[in-house]
RNA sequence: CGGGACGUAGCGCAGCCUGGUAGCGCACUUGCCUUGGGAGCAAGGGGUCGCCGGUUCAAGUCCGGCCGUCCCGACCA
C-alpha cells in the first residue's frame, strides 16, 4: 500500500509557465512528469503507473488478437535502414550516431526494418504464417517541434505491432483484427474516438486508418460524414470529381492581357477585375524531389500538398520560394499562370468548371482573362488536389461533412510488400514457390494516449481519470492525522482495500484537509474515502466520486465493502 | 529551419526603459496555533540574475555573440 507521505508525487498549486494545453499542465501540476529537455521527460511514480496501465490494456488486447510480444533494441545498425532505403529517405528526424569503431547507428523511430530482418531469418514456410509480433518500447524521433508535453515528445513509448501474412487476403483479415483490437483498447480507456482514413506518410503502404481522440486541442483536423461511416483526416479526405467534361479545345479566341498593378492575392485580383474568385485559375508552384510542378485550381479552394505529393510520387514537396518563382515564371510571386509555363502543370478537378477564367500572366503587374483550360494550356492531368472544405459533400454518399479536431493516438497501416520486398522476406508456399510476405504495421502512442485521456477528462480542479488508467483507483483520506483512532481506522480501510487488489493511495500526510482534497482532485483519483472527525465520532465515513462529485455517507463497518462495489462498477464501465 | 516571445531562489513573478544595497507571493526549515476545500503568527535557510564577451568607476539593468525554453507554420504515435 502506498503512503502519500513517502511517495514522490510533487503537486503544485501554480501552473508552470511553459505548459499550454490541459494535459501538459495537469501532468506537471499533478506531479506525474518532469521535463528533462525539450520533448524529453522523466516519468514520476504516479505518471509511470498511468503508462503501465495503458500498456497493460494494450497488451491484453494485442494478446487477445493473437499477437505475440517481443522486444527490439532502440539502437539499430545503419545497414538495415540502408537496405530499406529509409536511411536516406527518413530525413533529420532519424537520430544518427557512430560507435567507437565508427560504425553508423540510429535510434529507432519505428521498427519495420528490425522486425522484417528478424522474420526473414526465421520464417521459411507458409506454415509459419500468419505471424503478428508487437513490442512496447522506447522510440526516439528528433521532432522539428516537440509540443504539449507528452503529446509530441522526442522520446516516447510506443506500442508497435507488425503482421506477416501469406497473401493480401490474409493481410486484410489481420488488419481487420487489429482495427477491432484498437477499438477495444480505446473503449477500455474511456476515450471518445473515431477511426479515420489517413495518408500513409513515410511509413508507406497502400492504405491506413488513424485513431483520433476527439479533442479541441487536437493537432489534426478530421471530417466525418453525418449520414454514413466515412471519416478521414483532412489531408486525406477526398473531394469528388465534380464539374463535367474535359474542357473543349475548339473554343475560338485567345486570352487577353490586362494590367493588375500590385494585385497579387486571389482576393485582390478578383476584386480588381470584378470576377468571382471561383473563376480565377490559381497557380501554385512547387519544388520537389521530382522536379518543379505547377498546380492549378479554382481560386476558391486551397491546395492539398499531400495530394500533390502523392500524385507525383514525390518524397517531399514544398511551395516554391520567391527566387524559384521568379526563375520559373520570370515574375514575382502573385502573377503565376499556366499559360506558356515551362514546367509540368497538374490541374485540380475544380478547374474543369471554369469554362473561361483569369490567371497570372507570368509577368509583373499583369493577369490574363478569357483563359480557356484545354485551349490555352493543357494540364498533364486532372486530379483531386484540393483541400476539403466546409460545405463539401461526402465522397461516398453525398451527405453533409462535419469538421472536428482530433489527437492521433493510433495508426494502422496495410504495408503490402514495401519492406518485405526491400529486405527480401520470403517464404515457400504450398506449391514450393517463393513468395513475398505481405505486411501490416500498427502503432499506438502510449504517453500520447494518456495525455489524450486527460484532454477529454478534466475540469477546473484537475484530472478526472477513467478508472482503467488512473494512477490510483481510490484515495483514502483521513482529515486529521493527529486524531489517532481516526487515522488508524482510515489506515485499516486502506490496507483492506489494498489486500483486495485495489490500487489505493493512503494520504497519511500531516496536512490540512484543504490541501489533501485539492491534491486528490488534481491527481484525479476516481474515488475518495474521507474520514472526517464528526462523521467518525458518529460511526461514519464518506465515499466521494471525483467525476460526479456525488458523496455517500456510509457506516464505518460497511465502508470497505461499499468501496469495492464502487470500484467494481467503475471497472465495468470501462469494459467494452 | 522561418516568424514571435521569454530566461532573476524549487514554482509563479517584479526589478531592466532612466546602471549604484537583488525583491515579492507560494513552497521549504523551526516553534506556537489550527484541522471538512491550498489557514494564522513568529523566526529562519536558499539566487555565480542562462553562458561568454564588450561599454563603464560601477552591469540583473546598456551593446554583441552563443545556449536554452515556449508559441505559430512544414512532420508524426
Amino acid at each position: 500500500m502506498i503512503r502519500y507521505s513517502r511517495y514522490l508525487m510533487p503537486t503544485t498549486k501554480e501552473t508552470p509557465s511553459d505548459a499550454e494545453v490541459a494535459s501538459h499542465r495537469l501532468m506537471l501540476r499533478a506531479g506525474l512528469i518532469r521535463k528533462v529537455a525539450s520533448g524529453i521527460y522523466n516519468y514520476l511514480p504516479a505518471g509511470l503507473r498511468v503508462l503501465r496501465k495503458v500498456e497493460q490494456i494494450i497488451r491484453e488486447e494485442m494478446d487477445r488478437a493473437g499477437a505475440q510480444e517481443v522486444l527490439m533494441p532502440a539502437v539499430i545498425p545503419a545497414e538495415l535502414w540502408k537496405e530499406s532505403g529509409r536511411w536516406d529517405a527518413y530525413g533529420k528526424e532519424l537520430l544518427r550516431f557512430r560507435d567507437r569503431a565508427d560504425r553508423e547507428f540510429c535510434l529507432g523511430p519505428t521498427h519495420e526494418e528490425v522486425i522484417t530482418d528478424l522474420v526473414r531469418r526465421e520464417v521459411r514456410s507458409y506454415r509459419q504464417l500468419p505471424l503478428n509480433l508487437y513490442q512496447i518500447q522506447d522510440k526516439f524521433r528528433d521532432e522539428i517541434r516537440p509540443r504539449f508535453g507528452l503529446m509530441r515528445g522526442r522520446e516516447f513509448f510506443m506500442k508497435d505491432a507488425y503482421s506477416f501474412d501469406a497473401d493480401e487476403e490474409g493481410a486484410a483479415e489481420t488488419y481487420r483484427k487489429m482495427y477491432d483490437a484498437y477499438c477495444r483498447i480505446f473503449r477500455r480507456m474511456g476515450l471518445s474516438f473515431r477511426a479515420v482514413e489517413a495518408d500513409t506518410g513515410p511509413i508507406g503502404g497502400s492504405s491506413s486508418h488513424e485513431f483520433m481522440v476527439i479533442a479541441e486541442s487536437g493537432e489534426d483536423a478530421i471530417v466525418s460524414c453525418a449520414d454514413c461511416s466515412y471519416a478521414a483526416n483532412v489531408e486525406k479526405a477526398e473531394c469528388p470529381a465534380e464539374g463535367g467534361d474535359e474542357p473543349a479545345a475548339g473554343v475560338p479566341g485567345s486570352p487577353r492581357k490586362v494590367p493588375t498593378p500590385g494585385k497579387r492575392t486571389i482576393e485582390e485580383v478578383s476584386a480588381f477585375l470584378g470576377i468571382d474568385p471561383g473563376m480565377l485559375i490559381k497557380t501554385l508552384l512547387f519544388e520537389s524531389d521530382q522536379g518543379d510542378v505547377a498546380v492549378v485550381l479554382s481560386g476558391r479552394y486551397e491546395v492539398n500538398e499531400v495530394k500533390v505529393k502523392n500524385r507525383i510520387g514525390a518524397e517531399w514537396v514544398k511551395l516554391a520560394g520567391e527566387d524559384r518563382v521568379r526563375k520559373i515564371t520570370g515574375a514575382p510571386s502573385g502573377y503565376a499562370g499556366p499559360v506558356g509555363l515551362a514546367v509540368r502543370v497538374l490541374a485540380d478537378h475544380s478547374v474543369r468548371r471554369i469554362a473561361s477564367g483569369a490567371t497570372g500572366a507570368n509577368e509583373k503587374d499583369a493577369h490574363l482573362v478569357d483563359v480557356v483550360p484545354g485551349r490555352d494550356f493543357r494540364p498533364e492531368s486532372y486530379a483531386d488536389l484540393r483541400l476539403v472544405e466546409e460545405g463539401d459533400r461526402c465522397p461516398r454518399c453525398s451527405g453533409p461533412l462535419r469538421f472536428s479536431r482530433g489527437i492521433e493516438v493510433g495508426h494502422v497501416f496495410r504495408l503490402g510488400t514495401k519492406y518485405s520486398e526491400a529486405l527480401s522476406a520470403k517464404y515457400l508456399d504450398a506449391g514450393g514457390k517463393d513468395r513475398t510476405i505481405v505486411m501490416g504495421c500498427y502503432g499506438i502512442g502510449v504517453g500520447r494516449t494518456a495525455a489524450a485521456a486527460i484532454e477529454q477528462h478534466h475540469d477546473e480542479d484537475g484530472i478526472r481519470w477513467p478508472v482503467s488508467i488512473a494512477p490510483f483507483e481510490v484515495c483514502v483520506l483521513p482529515v486529521n492525522m493527529k486524531h489517532a483512532s481516526l487515522a488508524k481506522a482510515a489506515e485499516r480501510v486502506a490496507q483492506e482495500l489494498f489486500e483486495k487488489g485495489i490500487d489505493v493511495l493512503y494520504d497519511d500526510r500531516d496536512e490540512r484537509p484543504g490541501i489533501k482534497f485539492k491534491d486528490a482532485d488534481l491527481v484525479g483519483i476516481p474515488l475518495r474515502v474521507t474520514f472526517g472527525e464528526k462523521n467518525f465520532e458518529a460511526g461514519f465515513g464518506e465515499i466521494r466520486d471525483r467525476g460526479t462529485g456525488a458523496t455517500d455517507r456510509i457506516e464505518l463497518s460497511a465502508i470497505t465493502a461499499r468501496v469495492l462495489e464502487a470500484v467494481e462498477r467503475k471497472r465495468k464501465e470501462c469494459t467494452p
